[in-house]
RNA sequence: GGCCCCGUCGUCUAGCGGUCAGGAUCCAUGGUUUUCAUCCAUGUCACAGGAGUUCGAUUCUCCUCGGGGUCACCA
C-alpha cells in the first residue's frame, strides 16, 4: 500500500508551497488507493500546534483535500523517540557527547580560521573515561565517516554524497533529552508505514542524515520524490514576505478551490499540453515520475486565467451559493440564471462576480462624465424617451428578447443606427458605457427598475 | 566558501539524436459583440555559452557561466 504524508510545522497556516507538497503526496496515495496522514512537526515545543493543525485541517477542508487517520503530534511521542533513542545508545550506535555550546563553538570557529569544514570533531565518539561535572550530554549518532551515502530520488535521480564531506556525528537528542529533526522524521515516516516521502527539494540535502538514521535503526528507506521549489518573482524560495502564501488568502481573493489546485499541480508537472485538471483527472493522471527538475517561478496570471475559466463554466446553482458568502442572496432571484449567465463571462473570481453583480443591481448614484458628454445629447434623450414609452406600454416583459424588440422597434421607426440607443440607454442603466447585453440587464432589474434609471439619468444629466 | 540540485519563449511547460522547436498564459493586431468582457483567428518571443561524441545535437559527455538549496543541541 502507498503512504504518503504531509508534515509541516506549526507555522499557523498552510503555504501555499506546502499545499503543492501535500496536494502532489494527497494524488499520489489517492490513484494509488493507499493513504495520504497528516504529522504536525512540533518539537519544538513553543507554538500553538492543535491551533496550527486546524488551520491546516480548515484549508485542506476548504479544497477538498483529506488526511487519513489521526494527525500525528510529535510532541507528544517522546516516549517512542526516547525509546529508539536508548535503543541506539546500547547498540552502541549513539553515544554521549559531553561537549559544551562554548566548547562547540570554539571549535567552529578554529575550523573556519582554517578554512576548514566546520563539523564536530567526533571526540567524545569513542570516550570511556569519566565524563565532566555539571555538563548535561547531547546525544549523537555515530555515522559513517567516510563512503558513498545514495538517495534514490524519483525525481532527481540518483544522487550519490560522500560522507566525508557532508557528515558528522550529528546530534538525535539535545541536552535536554528532547529529540532532533533528522532523527525523528525518519522514526515517524518509519513507524507511521510512509512508503513515498514527496517533500520540497530543500530536504534533499537532510536525506542522507535520515538515511543514516534509518540504517541504524535498522527501518526500510523509502521512495524519496523532492520535488523543485517554488520561487518568487526574484528567484528565491518563497516566504511568507511574498505576499499571499496562506492558502485561505485565496479563499478571500475570491478564487475557487479548482483553478487553485490545478494551477498549483501545473506547476512542476505536466501532462503534455493539457491545461485543465479536475480532480479526477489529476487522480488518474498525476505520477511523480513526471515531476519537473527545475525550480519554476509563481506567477499568478495564469490562476486569474484558470480562475476565470471554471467560473465561466461553473453551474449557476453552484455559484448562487458560492457568492452567499458576499451577502447576495441570489439563491432564489427569478432572474438568477439571466444574471449569472451574462456576469460569469467578465468575472476571474468569485469577488470580481459579486462585485459585478452588485453593480447591476444598485441603481447607478452617478454617471461617468465623459460618457455623459459623448452619449447623452438632446437627440439621446429623444430615443430614450421614446423607448421608455414603449417600455411603459408593455405588459409583457420578461426576457432579454422582449427588450431587445422594443429596442429594435425604436431603431427602425425612428431610422437610427443601434448605437443611437444603446449608448444613452446603457449610460442611463450602468452609469457607464460598458458592461453587459442591455436586454439582459433590463431583464433583470425588470420593468420598473428600467424606466426608474431612464427617467433618473434623464433628470440628472439634462 | 564546502556539498548538492537546476538551466527550452517574460511566465507555466511539451520535447526523450533528425521537429518549420509544439501548447498555454501574457502582450499586440483583426473578427464577433451597439460598448466592455467572453469567444474566435493571426502575430511577436526560447533551446545560457564553449568544447567534444555522432552522418546529425535542444536532446548524450565535459568545462565555463548563471540561478537555487543546504551546511545548528531550527524544522
Amino acid at each position: 500500500m502507498v503512504v504518503t504524508r504531509f508534515a509541516p510545522s506549526p507555522t499557523g497556516y498552510l503555504h501555499i508551497g506546502g499545499l503543492r507538497t501535500a496536494l502532489l503526496s494527497y494524488l499520489w496515495a489517492k490513484k494509488n488507493g493507499g493513504k495520504f496522514l497528516l504529522r504536525i512537526e512540533d518539537t519544538d515545543k513553543a507554538r500553538n500546534s492543535e491551533e496550527a493543525a486546524q488551520a491546516i485541517v480548515n484549508a485542506f477542508e476548504w479544497l477538498g483535500l483529506a488526511h487519513d487517520g489521526e494527525i500525528t503530534y510529535q510532541s507528544k511521542r517522546d516516549d517512542i523517540y526516547a525509546k529508539y533513542i536508548q535503543q541506539l545508545l546500547h547498540e552502541g550506535k549513539a553515544y554521549r557527547c559531553y561537549m559544551t555550546k562554548e566548547e562547540l563553538t570554539e571549535l567552529r570557529e578554529t575550523q573556519m580560521a582554517n578554512k576548514q569544514r566546520t563539523m564536530y570533531d567526533g571526540s567524545y565518539r569513542d570516550f570511556n573515561g569519566t565524563p565532566p561535572e555539571g555538563v548535561e550530554p547531547a546525544i549523537r549518532i555515530k555515522a559513517p565517516k567516510s563512503g558513498p551515502i545514495v538517495v534514490k530520488d524519483g525525481v532527481k535521480g540518483t544522487i550519490t554524497f560522500q560522507a566525508e564531506d557532508i557528515l558528522d556525528d550529528f546530534v538525535i537528542a539535545r541536552a535536554d533529552g528532547s529529540p532532533t529533526y533528522n532523527f525523528v522524521v525518519a522514526v515517524d515516516d518509519a513507524l507511521m508505514g510512509v512508503t513515498e516521502v514527496i517533500r520540497g527539494d530543500d530536504h534533499l540535502s537532510n536525506t542522507p542524515k535520515q538515511i543514516v538514521v534509518y540504517e541504524a535503526l535498522g527501518f526500510e528507506i523509502p521512495a524519496f520524490y523532492h520535488v523543485p521549489m517554488i520561487h518568487n518573482a526574484e528567484g528565491k524560495k518563497l516566504s511568507k514576505r511574498d505576499g499571499a502564501t496562506d492558502v485561505m488568502a485565496y479563499k478571500e481573493m475570491g478564487y475557487t478551490p479548482e483553478a487553485l489546485l490545478n494551477f498549483l499541480v501545473r506547476l512542476g508537472w505536466s501532462h503534455g499540453d493539457q491545461e485543465i485538471f479536475s480532480m479526477e483527472e489529476m487522480m488518474e493522471l498525476f505520477n511523480p515520475k513526471d515531476i519537473n527538475k527545475s525550480a519554476s517561478i509563481y506567477n499568478t496570471e495564469k490562476l486569474d486565467w484558470l480562475s476565470g475559466h471554471y467560473i465561466k463554466n461553473m453551474p449557476n446553482k453552484k455559484l448562487a451559493e458560492l457568492l452567499e458568502q458576499y451577502g447576495l442572496m441570489l439563491t432564489s432571484h427569478d432572474k438568477k440564471e439571466i444574471l449569472l449567465d451574462s456576469l460569469k463571462e467578465r468575472a476571474k473570481t468569485l469577488k470580481d462576480l459579486a462585485e459585478l453583480t452588485k453593480e447591476i443591481l444598485a441603481t447607478p448614484t452617478s454617471y461617468d462624465e465623459k460618457a455623459v458628454a459623448k452619449a447623452f445629447k438632446a437627440d439621446a434623450i429623444e430615443v430614450l424617451n421614446a423607448f421608455s414609452a414603449k417600455v411603459s406600454a408593455s405588459e409583457t416583459l420578461h426576457l432579454p428578447s422582449d427588450y431587445h424588440h422594443l429596442m429594435e422597434e425604436v431603431v427602425n421607426e425612428m431610422g437610427i443606427g443601434f448605437g443611437k440607443i444603446g449608448q444613452p440607454l446603457r449610460l442611463a442603466l450602468l452609469g457607464k458605457l460598458s458592461g453587459p447585453g442591455l436586454d439582459s440587464v433590463m431583464a433583470i432589474i425588470g420593468k420598473n427598475e428600467t424606466l426608474q434609471r431612464i427617467e433618473h439619468a434623464i433628470a440628472a444629466n439634462s
